[in-house]
DNA sequence: GGTTTTAGTATAGCACGCTTTACATATCGT
DNA sequence: ACGATATGTAAAGCGTGCTATACTAAAACC
């Protein structure tokens, strides 16, 4: 699942460590968010899109990746 | 996390195993979610709530359970 | 040029989301 | 009363979300 954290982030000049600090996880998960390492919990998610004032439907991009259709 | 999941279900007159076989997860998942043992994954949250046609925000209800404040 | 800030990689370890299987109980239709 | 449908519990096992620590490297600032 693609995202736009680092996008947002760097539109508002938010480091990483920044953001990671107001959503209380370390810069690891950051990072490992933004370059799709792996999927953020529901939780997370939710204080990620409240920190940028968005829905997480805002930020998180489901690209219906579970469709059966194997073009 | 407090989710509208079983109250949804209950509405449009949904079995938990029909739930299930929509989002592609076992029962026990849909189970355990409505009794509170765990919180979705970020992808079953949207799979659920597209199912339901809500946003993830209208069915997972986030609390401010992360709250410093200790009552 | 040296220091600080920011971003990135790597890896070990723990907790939790989800599966699978099996069994228990309640409700409902007949 | 019996079988079918719906809800629930329990427990072992796997993959992944997140932490913690340590180290690399580029950009920015003086």
């Amino acid at each position: 699942m693609d995202n736009r954290i680092a996008a947002l982030r760097k539109e508002r000049r938010i480091s990483q460590a920044e953001l990671a600090e107001a959503v209380a996880v370390t810069r690891q998960t950051i990072i490992s968010l933004e370059s799709g390492r792996y999927n953020a919990s529901l939780l997370l998610a939710h204080k990620i899109a409240k920190y940028f004032g968005a829905t997480i439907e805002d930020i998180f991009l489901f690209e219906e990746e579970d469709h059966e259709a194997q073009l």
